[in-house]
RNA sequence: GUCCUCGUAGUUCAACGGAUAGAACAAGCGUUUCCUAAAUGCUGGAUACAGGUUCGAUUCCUGUCGGGGACACCA
């Protein structure tokens, strides 16, 4: 990474001008946004000049006169307030491109201190289909759980499926009164949902519907058989349901240890908090107080009320015995620590779950696990009146049904094509371009932000989406197949067009972006990196005709074809977005 | 009420404290004897408001206004 390599170049130049730099101190090399004044750019002489009471520009002249960049750049310069500009060579540029080609890493190199880092996302609930909430968690933890494990950290993806709480009461009532043989065996999600729809307004209507339910409820939790067995058929068919739609969307996860799986540890668990005296009973309910070992205002066990700080606790046990979401996520965590050595933990979950978490982590540390969890956020999916699309209450658009019309409109684009696609072709094209349209429409987006769900944006084939990324991948294949037939590409590069330039430059930074997705959990800095890659990519193609030209021109424009097509099929890889030869 | 979060072009979104705030969609006019036109060129338009910190603020801090969310026995 030349980013890294300046860095150090950097640092040591401050080392030999004899200046020292503060505690906790680097020098802060970025790619520059304007290529104007150079590849990379360094604001530490700015910094340090305050610091250390200097003239910057002066200072910035002191570190200039020191460096041995010679190999690297082919201009160093120090601009306005106290810049200091980097111009890489074409030299370093070449040995770039060549290492791109060659690696397997397509040039990105290991993290320094890998990690086990166990990521739990999408969570979707039993006996209910995956609606376009659900296409946030799914699709983030899963290009996140990639770009880990492309950089060398140990990844386990857990999905921690809602298959245990009061809802199969209603289930298995209805399941013994109710249920459509026939339906469930032809589509058994929307069975279940159907009688659970059903059940829920008959309770609501007659007070002793409501009893049976609960009466079931208990049953089940007291490990009666029927009532069992009738649980766990309902998770097989979900899970089977599931599964199809993790296909089609190319999503895997090594486990699927739902909330039931930590049943039998739960009451261990409030036994023991209760022992340490970290959880208390109060009102009958077993709960988490605030230690008031932070203060109150980082404090998630307290809020405040006019002047006084008033208890926010975490419930862990209800007046009834019966135990809570947060009861399970704190055996989860245990289990996560003792059995997985996990280094880290990451919850790519929801905004509204924030306190939840908050209260969760501050719970297991004073539980003595200092393992680092990280709540990996993300904003709402809003309906067309501006508010949260809500499972209970309105009616939302089903996951599977979004996937669906977006193949079946990439398949009319498809079809629109005079490339003798075969209809085989047709459809392995639109599973690709369709799927990865809707992934794209995601992961291109800051997740902190909300957005209203549209089909149009979601589905969209024009613009900065997949396809375009995909179109850029297709004409770099497309020229290779014209050449029928193995190339040899040589290492005589020389790179002289401006656009050649540009691609290259831009190549060379997959290794800094794919690591800084990790920073801040954010794989839409790489969606915007492989953006900005195929549209360089196009500039390149208008300006620079590969096959027409000759000797070590060709060569180096194929090695750049080459190297264009490793980055994005690796990029989206990370992505989880597949890539098709042609389309 | 308290806390969290967001407020950028007509719309949907970008921008690890950096230089002239980027795209896309929508609108208009062009580009195919040339490697896939799902491409490409050109033309307008925006940081909610008020302070503060800084050489420099969309970004950090404070307040106001506005949207959304969470706040003891749902998950």
């Amino acid at each position: 990474m030349f980013r890294a390599v300046l860095t150090d170049r950097l640092q040591a130049a401050f080392t030999a001008a004899g200046i020292s730099l503060p505690e906790g101190f680097t020098p802060n090399v970025v790619i520059a946004a304007d290529t104007r004044f150079g590849n990379y750019q360094s604001n530490a002489a700015m910094i340090l000049s305050k610091q250390l009471k200097l003239n910057p520009r002066a200072l910035a002249q002191q570190i200039v006169d020191k460096l041995e960049v010679t190999d690297l750049c082919e201009k160093i310069s120090i601009d306005g307030p106290g810049f200091l500009n980097f111009t890489l060579g074409t030299a370093a540029l070449i040995q770039r491109l060549s290492l791109i080609v060659q690696d397997d890493h397509a040039g990105v190199p290991p993290v320094s201190k890998p990690k086990r880092i166990v990521i739990d996302f999408s969570a979707p609930n039993i006996a209910k289909p995956m609606h376009v909430g659900h296409i946030r968690s799914t699709f983030i933890g899963d290009a996140l759980a990639r770009v880990a494990r492309f950089i060398g950290h140990t990844v386990i993806t857990d999905n921690h499926v809602g298959d245990w709480g009061t809802q199969f009461g209603m289930i298995i009532h209805g399941w013994k009164t109710q249920l459509d043989q026939a339906k469930l065996k032809q589509d058994p999600i929307h069975a279940l949902v159907s009688v659970y729809k059903a059940v829920n307004a008959e309770a609501k209507a007659d007070e002793s519907v409501l009893t049976l339910c609960k009466n079931e409820l208990v049953k089940l939790q007291q490990g009666d058989a029927e009532n069992l067995a009738i649980w766990k058929e309902c998770v097989r068919l979900t899970l089977e349901q599931l599964e199809k739609v993790y296909g089609t969307l190319d999503v895997k996860f090594d486990h699927y240890l739902g909330e039931s799986f930590y049943n039998d540890a739960l009451a261990p668990l409030v036994a023991d908090m209760v022992d340490k005296g970290i959880a208390t009973i109060s009102e009958g309910a077993t709960a988490i107080f605030s230690d008031g070992s932070v203060p109150p205002e980082n404090d998630p066990f307290l809020i405040r009320d006019k002047d006084e700080w008033k208890a926010a606790p975490c419930i862990i046990r209800k007046t009834d015995g019966g135990f809570l979401y947060a009861t399970t996520d704190l055996a989860t965590i245990d289990y996560r620590v003792k059995e997985w050595n996990a280094d880290e933990i990451w919850y790519v979950v929801g905004a509204p779950q924030q306190l939840h978490f908050r209260q969760v982590f501050a719970a297991a540390q004073r539980r003595g696990i200092n393992t680092k969890m990280v709540h990996i956020v993300f904003g709402s999916i809003l309906g067309p009146d501006g508010k949260m699309f809500k499972t209970r209450s309105g009616e939302t658009v089903g996951l599977l049904e979004v996937i669906e019309e977006a193949i079946e409109r990439a398949r009319a684009a498809a079809e629109e094509k005079e490339q003798g696609f075969s209809d085989a072709d047709k459809n392995e094209i639109a599973r690709i371009v369709g799927g990865g349209s809707v992934k794209y429409a995601e992961l291109s987006q800051n997740r902190l932000t909300d957005y209203k769900f549209s089909w149009d944006k979601m589905l969209s084939l024009q613009g900065n989406t997949a396809p375009y990324l995909l179109n850029a991948y297709v004409r770099t294949r497309s020229i290779f197949r014209k050449l029928e037939g193995a190339v040899e590409l040589t290492p005589e590069l020389a790179i002289t067009e401006p656009a050649e330039r540009a691609l290259a430059m831009k190549l060379a930074q997959f290794a800094e972006n794919a690591h800084d997705v990790l920073d801040d959990h954010r794989p839409n800095l790489l969606a915007n990196y492989l953006y900005e890659l195929a549209n360089t990519y196009h500039g390149f193609y208008e300006a620079c005709n590969v096959l027409r030209a000759e000797g070590i021109v060709r060569n180096t424009r194929l090695t750049l074809c080459e190297a264009t097509s490793r980055v994005l099929k690796t990029g989206l890889g990370l992505l989880g977005i597949q890539t098709t030869e042609r389309m």
